[in-house]
DNA sequence: TCGATGCAATGACGTTCGTCAATGGAAAGG
DNA sequence: CCTTTCCATTGACGAACGTCATTGCATCGA
């Protein structure tokens, strides 16, 4: 039935545990979306360091809705923070976390070894 | 009609161009996914820095057809790079695109200059 | 040449995603 | 209090995704 050893040992195993890498494909998939990609964009340049939400609209040509639901999708995935600041709301990049997911595709290890 | 400027100038603009937004994104997309994270942590700790597919489908838990899509998927975001070599493929990693991806999340830029 | 083996490609099915329109809710101003 | 403005949420729809079963194709051994 089994198909025997044929072309490796096949002692092999998964050096990323399956949580692990469910929760950064979380991460890499909000990435994933380039309307998201130059929202964070704007982000990183932005002088202060944060974005208006009304002022992210216009640029991205993209519904309220939509740009909206997109800051969700990185607020979960712990990529942005919001604040709200009296009539409006102030998005800011979470840039410990981008550098966590940096590290995780160091291309020697890939995330083999999360610490 | 149009909703004036209520809060910032809004003199933004994008950094990160639509196009170079859409090929980014679908680097990270191939990312966003447990099966190939896991996939991609095998190739990166084999020794050899490639492996048989048939090595890759028992640890996955994944049929074969599938783990050839994921890899398909990879390979068209030019994250891997498949070889025959006889009877069997052998894949391995593209370290030099992996770098190209950690360095567009340098939490600093987030990719406005990819040069 | 023939059969067996291993990887790739295809078709199908259910789920998730991206988008918009519409609605809801909080905050400032008259 | 009521209106306006702005952001968040919901519902709906089409497209894309992840998975499997099946088929196709190339390779190796007899």
């Amino acid at each position: 039935m089994e198909q025997e050893v044929e072309c490796c040992p096949s002692g092999l195993s998964v050096p990323l545990a399956s949580d692990d890498a469910a929760e950064l494909a979380r991460a890499f998939d909000a990435l994933g979306d380039p309307v998201r990609l130059r929202l964070l964009s704007m982000l990183a340049a932005a002088p202060s360091g944060e974005i208006c939400v009304c002022d992210l609209v216009g640029p991205l040509g993209r519904t309220q809705g939509t740009v909206s639901h997109h800051l969700k999708v990185l607020g979960e995935a712990g990529l942005v923070h919001g604040e709200r600041r009296g009539k409006w709301v102030w998005y800011s990049l979470d840039r410990d976390r981008l550098a966590a997911l940096r590290d995780a595709i160091e291309p020697a290890r890939v995330a083999s070894e999360a610490g």
